[in-house]
DNA sequence: TCCGACAGTGAACAACCGTACACTCAAGGC
DNA sequence: GCCTTGAGTGTACGGTTGTTCACTGTCGGA
């Protein structure tokens, strides 16, 4: 009670731009901090800017609607994918078992993100407004990075790109089903956790075990 | 314009309690048609009520709530699921592809029972209310029953309870994956269709590729 | 130094929401 | 044949929603 503010604002807000910016970022927040315990399609504009500190009508000079805030959480939710793709690529040069690696990179990026992840999973499949959409087309996208990968491998080398697409489907899939346990799971719970990363392990397993034996049909 | 409505009820209502489950019908249909194009989350009783051609207060003698007229739908989407699973251990007993006869009643069903298969595919996630919460232990279970199928097949009698549900997860994933596929398709686009047929398929030949060669480690 | 641009304000609106309440009127047990 | 039960009606309410409009005050370029 007696205590200053949690969060201390950078005193003076310098440019007029750095301003905007910010009750941009503060919108944004906003609206993933809402979704922690709701669909973006229970969102309101007005508990959006109420939760942002500032007046309703203020929203409309960052956002047309808020499909548009959502597109933009979107683009930034994707970032942070993609970054999690580069660390694996990175984390795993150093290593034998890939898989294990990659898990690991998975499970510390989700929990470093939790919301981003967490609105990338719910809203995947909301509905079909330009929120779904998008994610489709990023989500895509996240694949065919990952088929690229993938054939560098030596087991892959001569796989038709149509198989390398089916099989990276495959381990998204896979993946965003790991990301969907993990943030379930009751925070904090270390035992739950580990349990979840093993299973994610499991899968990945049993999935390339199959790889070398693939003989691609008509 | 001069012609009689397109749907004929069956004249005369008979008993009280068949007019009462009519109505409650006509509110489930109503919620599942106006679904097609929105989430639940998206849905407001006055519009339910409206598309059911009822006054938005009959809706009380039926549900206390939107959320149980959601948890009614799960109960009713996942014998649709329960459905397809029996139909496919028939349809299978005949066949050596059973890959093949399994894709094809998934497919069969899903086309049968789009609103079903969509209600609880775009729900599974869409929030942490009563729907989600039902929707995932209906699948658990799911899984559950898979694996106990799973069981009975000769490369897999000595596998761990744990190692058959991680398979069978990875299977209802993988499946559930290509129900989304095929809702997402453009309607009667027959040569999309087949291509995610297939795809589905060479997803499940590759995964059961690894089967014989499964050693669980600690 | 002045002046235009513009991020944020505050009041007002029409539309919709869930729900309470008093009601009608036909079905079905006695 | 009467009387209770209860499915469906109609009105009314208080609250929330998205969006409009005219406004204020300050930052930053001329």
């Amino acid at each position: 009670m007696g205590s200053r503010n949690v969060v201390v604002m950078t005193a003076e807000p310098a440019t007029r731009l750095e301003r905007k910016e910010r009750t941009r970022r503060a919108l944004l927040d906003a609206a993933l901090t809402l979704l922690a315990e709701r669909g973006f399609a229970g969102l309101s504009l007005r508990e959006v800017t109420k939760q942002a500190g500032v007046v309703p009508t203020a929203f409309y000079r960052h956002f047309a609607s808020m499909d548009e805030l959502g597109v933009a959480l979107v683009a930034e939710s994707v970032r942070t994918l993609r970054d999690m793709l580069r660390a694996a690529r990175d984390e795993r040069a150093g290593t034998t078992d890939i898989i294990r690696a990659s898990v690991h990179t998975l499970y510390e990026h989700v929990r470093a993100h939790e919301d981003h992840f967490r609105f990338l999973t719910r809203e995947r499949y909301a509905g079909s407004g330009p929120i779904s959409r998008a994610i489709a087309i990023e989500l895509t996208l996240f694949s065919s990075e990952l088929a690229i990968d993938l054939a560098r491998f030596e087991n892959l080398r001569k796989w038709s790109a149509e198989d390398l697409h089916m099989l990276a489907d495959l381990l998204v899939t896979a993946m965003l089903a790991t990301v969907i346990e993990l943030l379930e799971a009751r925070p904090g719970d270390r035992e739950t956790d580990e349990t979840i990363i093993r299973n994610a392990e499991k899968r990945l397993r049993l999935v390339l075990l199959g790889v070398p034996n693939w003989r691609s049909r008509a």
